[in-house]
DNA sequence: ACATTGACTTGTT
DNA sequence: CAACAAGCCAATG
């Protein structure tokens, strides 16, 4: 029977093997303790089978236990504090407490917080 | 199935 | 340095 392998996104499952989706959550699941990404660099690691966008809207909306305070945008500032689903200054704070420094204008330095897998 | 939106990025003016 | 435009893909109504 088919499996229907599905779309049951709502809330628990979405578990396609080889979705998108899937790969996306994998790869902001495995970033590092007090190390940030940007959202074009999840995009260019999955050789851009996805754009800086797409990983945004599926954070927008992503199960618990992914680390969604480890993605930022290219300038180094913390996106959420655009939306109103988020508290501002959250993400910030979860930061801080991974020990990511925060400058006086409100962002990270990314050639210090930057994750590379190559350097782990 | 179509139109709109959105936690983005880069380049040009 | 600031504003604007285009490319981009998935989720939502």
């Amino acid at each position: 029977m088919t499996p229907a392998f599905g779309k049951r996104v709502h809330g628990e499952i979405e578990g396609s093997p080889g979705s998108i989706r899937e790969e996306v959550l994998a790869i902001v699941s495995s970033i590092p303790r007090g190390k940030v990404v940007n959202y074009g660099w999840i995009s260019r690691m999955m050789n851009s089978r996805i754009s800086p966008l797409a990983v945004g809207w599926m954070l927008h909306r992503c199960p618990e236990g992914v680390p969604w305070h480890r993605v930022v945008n290219a300038s180094g500032r913390c996106s959420t504090d655009r939306t109103g689903d988020i508290p501002q200054g959250l993400q910030r704070a979860m930061l801080e407490g991974e020990g990511v420094d925060f400058r006086l204008d409100g962002s990270l330095d990314l050639e210090v917080f930057l994750w590379d897998p190559d350097d782990e």
